[in-house]
DNA sequence: TCACATCTTCCCGATCATCGGGAAAAGGTG
DNA sequence: CACCTTTTCCCGATGATCGGGAAGATGTGA
């Protein structure tokens, strides 16, 4: 019985707690641990129990909270921290010519997953958080990372296309010609499918294999103007961040890299 | 035998494998993740395939890494993620002004743990590293989270204190002195324990219910005149964050909480 | 103050997922 | 081709994990 049902495992079971907070339940009690994770109490009280002694968890009174512990952890062996150091400076020039929402994000699953974002002032409506998901095909930064991705990911990209009722674009030949385009100009600029008002400006940032590892990009409003000064300022700060990483190549052998 | 000998708990092993990753081995094979994390290699191959199914690992190959998702998951949860946010900007500003290292840091355990540091170009040395920890008596901003924190802790410390080597100051009411000097000026000035040609200054932020959550301190060179502009400029941009976390308080409340 | 609801801790026997030795397959190297 | 390391797979034994349930703690409203 000790397992009741379905294929849950010891880590499943974990992820579902972990899961279990987010920014709007940064502390749960241990009921509504328990809960939300859909665990009965005395499992769940007894995993907290396991969790506070490795500090994944912290309690505060009654109130848990995911562990500081919990963070650094996985910070330090995440990719996320090093790209995100590499790339902050280099944001923070290119908000301040800009002067809008400027994004970092990558690839993960079949998403656009944000590690970062500054500019949060002033700028037009930005629905990216860190942390925060959104569908490829539905950001320049998708499409951008899509694009100079490996070949075999940008069929499958094309492949699941079709059934995506809200894409903009759901022609597979159009869309490969788009796509090419893009490692041609080695930019994506796509107007707001997300929000009308906003245009979204993306270029590759390359890791030091050369492999297209992040996408660099700009939110703007639409009546905005031309879009040619986001493209400099965000090649010239991608440029920069790639540098950082350790790339010394050039756009035509990261092409060639995606063919 | 299922447990060959000592306590280990599943929870227990799982961070040993998370654990194994940092930032001079970001990739493993599964035989080096077996070394690193003390598991027989038949025990660690089962676990990297539960992980994987979670998406808490990432194979590249025959690399492993942590996986994004991991982060994600983290970072969606605890409170840091929501703290560099909200401080960001703020530390821009003391960036821009004092021209130095800026961090922002929290107590964890015995450690200040640095969540955020920026300013890394031609500054003085600095061994603060994000994700990164050191001893609270040898830093600014554990000096002043300890100041500012709950009575029971300081005396804590303050006990803990003799047994250290390399403290400056050893002498117990010399320290409560000191502490108590702290709460009233609001920061804390610590020629370099570190590094012996830089000085530290830090200064408490405020969350909403008024506990200092955070430390943020500039690291400037011994020789560089008066502290006086970084602690103003220190304490402006923590009121910012303070503000921002949904603290309205005053110095003197949070001084009240701390006797 | 008491009754009632909810949260938390603790106990315990049954069960089954986990453990790890070991063998064999797959790679890599000289 | 021989040798070594890495990776996958199998399988029986075992004890850690499971969760029901009871009892204690806490909170709430009348």
């Amino acid at each position: 019985m000790a397992n009741s049902a379905s294929g849950d495992s010891m880590v499943h079971r974990l992820v579902r707690v972990i899961a279990a907070f987010d920014s709007e339940h940064p502390t749960l009690s241990g009921a509504e641990l328990a809960r939300r994770a859909a665990l009965p109490s005395s499992t769940a009280y007894r995993m907290v129990d396991e969790l506070l002694a490795e500090s994944l968890l912290d309690r505060d009174g009654q109130r848990l909270r995911l562990g500081t512990r919990l963070w650094e952890l996985v910070s330090r062996g995440s990719k996320v921290l090093g790209l995100r150091e590499a790339a902050l400076p280099f944001m923070e020039d290119v908000q301040a010519v800009v002067g809008h929402h400027t994004t970092l994000g990558v690839i993960d699953q079949q998403d656009v997953l944000y590690i970062e974002r500054i500019g949060s002032n002033n700028s037009t409506i930005n629905i990216t958080r860190v942390a925060g998901r959104l569908p490829i095909h539905a950001t320049s930064t998708g499409l951008i990372l899509t694009a100079f991705g490996p070949t075999e990911a940008q069929e499958t990209f094309l492949r699941r296309l079709p059934k995506l009722t809200d894409a903009t674009v759901t022609d597979p030949d159009e869309l490969r010609r788009m796509l090419a385009e893009m490692r041609h100009s080695g930019y994506c600029v796509m107007p707001g499918t997300i929000v009308p008002e906003s245009t979204g400006v993306a270029v590759p940032v390359f890791s030091a294999d050369g492999t297209a590892i992040a996408g660099l990009s700009v939110v703007i409003p639409r009546e905005n103007g031309p879009v040619q000064p986001s493209i400099t300022a965000l090649r010239t700060a991608a440029r920069g961040i790639s540098r950082a990483l350790g790339w010394d190549g050039t756009l035509r052998d990261a092409i060639r890299r995606s063919l």
